[in-house]
Order: structure tokens, then sequence, then C-alpha cells
RNA sequence: CGGGGUGUAGCGCAGUUGGCCAGCGCGCUGCGUUUGGGACGCAGAGGUCGGCGGUUCAAGUCCGCCCACCCCGACCA
């Protein structure tokens, strides 16, 4: 791998993404087209995410679970509009043992039908609802064109699946999920997110109802970040899950679902980069904290790294690293751990021992600037606040960005120009001719219907159509 | 699947109208000098030139078929 500078992101942003990815050592492509191998790197964030995940799912009163990988091709049948949904991407597999099967299974490409189909078994009664189980898993979906941690073909998630008495229960479950998302992502990755629902044509298929956060990232395409799916009774019809009521009346439960996965990865690295690199967030960076000792010779060096490994210890509340690495030079290293999105770097030289100091440099604030001498009995406190800060700023600025980059176009004309670089929030009268038409013209789709932007009755009249529109929606181009 | 492109060292590439030992930069290994923003010298290691077949005294180079990957569309967490 070179060492020359990144692409610059205004120039060639996928390029960058690319790049980026493979040079931070996050990811690398596997030897099958369109799968991934997660790196150590890029598998700590996942670390990261799935335990900021896992602690929400446990509080709103969630077990882990683990379902098979294979799924007998009957069952993805059992819901039409699930079968015509992922037909096209199944990965199926014919031959076990060297003999043909007698009935071809599919390897997952989501779980609604097997777990549906234990929960047939397990549900018999409303006294053992609700049913709140979620499994981390990897999926298969045979997808034409792949990126590294935005669509591969094999990818790994989280997927929650419940089941409840009432549609009402299944309602707040999906949204009580969604807003779980929403948390995580604006408190863990400082990544902001749109909550909202998604139209009929983008919802997953089999839910009646399907719920999105969208994210803005840095060349300002939406990335669908999570979803929520409320599923009616579709699977517990096609599934047969059943329970005897409080007035001993059969009925069909009411179930939800909802996923996560490792695209969210690819939410930080293009909500937050720049073009030296990764930014990662600090709640979620596998490194928080890098210490860089700074010598010219050995007297230097047995001054210098005694001072070192004492920061380090003072620093042992946090996620730290100190690069002792003797064959690179302090600035390679500077270089290296901001490609890495490190959020905080420690250096330590001859005049800071000399001066009981030491230099914190911010990854997010490039340059001299970024920069402050602090001393070393203060360092463990001024880093954590600078974690903080460092936080709260990413945050700020990624939504900032997005605001500077939404806006609200008067008629059909501006829309189609807005999307060119942003998002556009527009009337939309529910018609999908006229959401067919948006992605005809601009390739731009309704990201979704914001809960935020239609919390008051706001009539207007539809962007494309002019037909009188109840709804407000987002409209962009997307990964 | 349609359109376009590329396959030569780990990565990026050069290789002339076919010609002898297949090269360059970065990275890698060893030794020495360096080290507050991507150090330098010397010595090394590393190749079925994507695959198969053909033309030829001779193929990385010409011809045919195949394969893989990348970009643009249709599909998508």
């Amino acid at each position: 791998m070179n060492n020359e500078k990144l692409p610059i992101r205004q120039e060639n942003y996928s390029e960058w993404y690319n790049q980026v990815i493979q040079r931070a050592e996050l990811a690398d492509y596997a030897p099958v087209r369109g799968c991934m191998v997660v790196r150590p790197y890029g598998w700590a964030i996942w670390e990261n995410i799935q335990k900021a995940l896992d602690e929400r799912f446990k509080a709103t009163g969630h077990v882990n679970a683990a379902f098979p990988l294979f799924i007998p091709m009957s069952f993805l049948e059992k819901e039409k509009e699930h079968v015509e949904g992922f037909a096209p991407e199944l990965a199926v597999v014919t031959i076990g043992g060297g003999q043909q099967l007698e009935e071809p299974l599919v390897v997952r490409p989501t779980s609604e039908t097997v777990i549906g189909h234990m929960y047939a078994k397990w549900i018999k009664s409303y006294r053992d609802l609700p049913v709140l189980i979620n499994q981390w898993a990897n999926v298969v979906r045979w997808e034409m064109r792949t990126r590294l941690f935005l669509r591969t073909l094999e990818f790994y998630w989280q997927e929650g699946h419940t089941a409840h008495e009432t549609m009402a229960e299944a309602q707040e479950e999906t949204l009580r999920m969604l807003d779980v998302y929403a948390d995580f992502a604006i408190n863990e990755a400082a990544v902001p997110v749109v909550k909202g629902r998604k139209s009929e044509s983008e919802k997953f298929a089999g839910a009646a109802t399907t719920y999105s956060i969208e994210a803005m990232m840095g060349d300002t395409r939406a990335l669908q970040s999570g979803t929520s799916h409320n599923l009616g009774q579709n699977f517990a019809k096609a599934f047969d899950i059943q329970y005897l009521d409080r007035n001993n009346e059969l009925q069909h439960c009411w179930t939800t679902s909802w996923g996560l996965s490792t695209r969210f990865v690819g939410a930080i690295i293009m909500t937050h980069g720049d073009d030296q690199g990764l930014i990662l967030p600090p709640r979620l960076a596998p490194i928080q904290i890098v210490i860089v000792p700074i010598y010219k010779n050995d007297a230097e060096k047995a001054l210098v790294l005694p001072a070192a490994e004492a920061a380090q210890k003072a620093l042992s509340a946090f996620r730290v690293k100190l690069d002792a690495r003797e064959e690179l030079t302090p600035g390679f290293k500077f270089n290296d751990w901001e490609l890495r999105g490190v959020p905080l770097r420690v250096e330590i030289g001859p005049k800071d021992v000399a001066n009981a100091s030491a230099m914190l440099a911010r990854r997010d604030v490039p340059g001299r600037e970024g920069k402050q001498l602090v001393a070393l009995d203060a360092l463990a406190a001024t880093a954590g606040n600078l974690l903080v800060e460092i936080q709260a700023a990413l945050l700020a600025r990624a939504a900032d960005f997005r605001q500077a980059h939404t806006s609200m176009p008067a008629d059909y004309a501006e829309l189609q120009q807005v999307v060119e670089n942003g998002w556009a929030v527009a009337h939309w009268c529910g018609n999908p001719a006229c959401e067919a038409k948006v992605k005809e013209d601009t390739k731009a789709t309704i990201r979704n219907i914001p809960f935020e932007l239609n919390q008051a009755a706001d009539p207007g009249k539809c962007i494309v159509c002019g037909a009188p529109a109840a709804e407000k929606v987002i409209f962009s181009r997307a990964y």
C-alpha cells in the first residue's frame, strides 16, 4: 500500500472511500466477488457498535438467540410479497454431502421466515407474549453492485424479531426500536439521522409499514442506516403464529422486525472522514488516544519512553495505545494515526519531559489549531474533556453540513437541481407515479417521510404534479 | 444482463514495427545513519506477464476462445 496522500474527497469521493477503508485496514476484498474481509480494526469498530446497541436492546427487554443460516426454500414462499422481494437475490444450496437435496435451502437473506416458524411452535397463549428476541448474525443477499461495508453479498447485522398481542403494541415496539437506533446513531456515532416512514415502494418486502433512520454522507447522498418494520399480521398468518387471547379466542400475533448492519461502519466513515482519512467518534473508536514518543538518540529515548509509558498508565481509563515502533519517524506516525481516525494524539518529546508537559492534538481540528500543551498531571482530565468535546463537535459539524445541504425547492425544476448536491424537502401527494418520475428524472428517491417535518398539519401541493399533498418528504440520491 | 475498460512482483505502472538476461516507483528483508508533520544510504528478496489454444526460428507483444475484476445502467440493508 502506498504512502502518498489520499484522493481528495471533492474530486473523487468513491475512490477516497475505497482507499480509506483499505489503507486504514478496516476491510479488504475477499476472493469472491462482492464479499469483504472485515479486518481487526474494522471489526473493533463493529464490536463497539454491537456493544452500544446490545445494551440498549437489553435495557428495552430483549434477549439474544441464534437461528440457523439455512432456510427451507418453501418458507420463503409462504409470504407472497416477501418472496417476490427477495427471490432475485437469494443464494440457494442444492447439494449437501455430495447428494442433491430434496428441497433447496436458501442462505438466509433475513430471518423472518424461520423465526416465524419457530414462534408458531412457541407461542400458544397471550401469556407467552410479547416475545422479544434479537440475533447477531450474517446474512447473504446476491447484489449486483457491491461496495465495501455499504453493500456486500454477505454482511453482518442484528435482526430483532418480536411478537405481540395487539397492533398497537407492535407499532409501539416498532417505533421504540427506531428510537433506539436514532439514539445510538446520534449519541454514540455522532451521526445525525432523520427518523421517518418509508414510502410504499421503498418498504421492506412483507412489511405493513417500514421506518428508517437516514443520514447524510459527506457527498450529500443519503444512507439508510437502520430500519424498523411493523409486519402487521402478514408473517403471523403465513406461519400460523396464533395465540389464545384473554377471551379464549384464537388470534394471530402482530410481529415486528428491525435491523442495523455493518453498513453503519460506512456511515461513520462517510459522515466524519476528511481528506486526511478517517475521523472516528470517540465513543466508538477502538483507539481513543495514541501516544507518539519523540526522540533523536538513545539518551533522549531513555528519558522519553518512560514518560510515554507513564502517560499511558495515566490514561488507562481510556482505550489508549503507545506507538513505540522504532523504525518510523514521528511525522509518519502522525499521518498514519490520522488516516486511522484516532480522535486524540499525545506527543511526548524531550522538551515535554523537561517541562513535565505533553502536546495534545485533536484529530477533528487539523494542524496547529488543534494542538495544545498540557501539564502531565492534568493529562488524563484534559484528555477526557477533549474526547467529550470532540464527540460533540463531530455531531455538530455533521448536523451543520446536513442543514447546509438541505433545501426546500419551490418547484419541480428547482427540485431537480437541488438533488444534484443535497437533500430536498418537499410535499408529495402520495402517488407512486410522482415518486417514480423523480427517480427517473434525477435518480433521487424518497428517503423517508420524516416525523419531525409532519408533526403539525401543513398541507401543500405535490412538488411533482401539484395535487393536494398532506405530507412532506425527503428526496435524495442514496447509497 | 446491456454499454465501456483493465489484466505484467504485495500496490501503482512502463515494456517501441514480435528479438537475447522482463523493468521502474512505492512497499517488504538486513545493516548503518536518522527521528517535534509522510527520513536517507548501501545490500537483498520477490514474476506460471489472467488461462487455454494457435501463428512464428522466436510471443508480455500478433490471432481465437475462455476467465476474472473495475466503471456506467437495471436491483438493493
